[in-house]
DNA sequence: TATAATATTGTAATGATTACATTGTTGATA
DNA sequence: TATCAACAATGTAATCATTACAATATTATA
């Protein structure tokens, strides 16, 4: 059973209801959800919940490194809980974001020799996943 | 000198006089340009010029395949008319974006072994320029 | 030329996100 | 415990890139 409370104070965020709350979804459901799968699932636990919360609350789980944005090229921005370097692949059929792990990063290697000073690195992939490639 | 005209023609876009100057331009200007900076660029040769034409030409050249988009998190969309796999660093001083090569792709291997098919790759870098870097 | 097909234009609508003002909550202090 | 300040949450209005749509212009065809 993990601490959220100690998770948010440890990144300087102060632990409110709703953040907490916000924060467990994340923990429990890496599906690098957009603020609105976000809301409606927590709006049946917090039914005062308000959007511009939701919003809030991930720019600041952000901006301490609690989260990152995933950006698919889609409307809305997603969320990710999980912080180190990896990959996604977002399926055009059944639309999930899939995990990828990297496996060498010697690439990154080659970038900073040229001498650019990398802070993100994104790797994003669109195509067909296995299950829905079979389903054909 | 390049025929503008028969590069659209060979993808089957018709090469209307705004067509071609917008072509022209991503030709000339490999700097992944949005939809304003086209425009801005274009409306001294082309006073009558509508955003919405350059909106719809850059989505008819991405169907067509003639260029490519990027997303790079900031609010606009950048278009490249660079179409071959590469990375992109994305400046956070002059926000600058360039083009980085890809010395190997054997990475792709393993998710394709995973049973995943692969339309698109985006592999974007965010951070510090080597003249901005050298700046400080 | 007449007519149909296609392209361009300008304005209005959309939708995700942000700004802002108000209200609510918490925690320290007297 | 009552007061007060700091902070958080809420709801509505504004923003802004993009798209939808209808009107006009241009081009191709007969
Ligand atoms: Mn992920
Ligand atoms: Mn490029
Ligand atoms: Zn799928
Ligand atoms: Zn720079």
């Amino acid at each position: 059973m993990i601490n959220i409370k100690k998770i948010l104070e440890e990144k300087g965020v102060k632990p409110s209801h709703q953040r907490i709350t916000i924060m467990k979804f994340m923990l429990e459901n890496k599906i690098h959800p957009t603020v609105e799968v976000i809301y409606e699932n927590i709006i049946k636990e917090l039914p005062t919940l308000s959007r511009t919360t939701v919003y809030n609350t991930l720019k600041l789980f952000e901006l301490n490194g609690l989260v990152q944005p995933i950006n698919t090229g889609d409307s809305e921005l997603h969320y990710d809980i999980t912080l180190d370097l990896h990959a996604h692949f977002k399926c055009i059929e059944c639309n999930d974001i899939f995990d990828i792990d990297i496996v060498n990063n010697d690439f990154l290697d080659k970038v900073k020799d040229d001498g650019f000073n990398i802070l993100d690195t994104q790797i994003y992939f669109r195509g067909i996943c296995p299950k829905c490639k079979e389903k054909k």
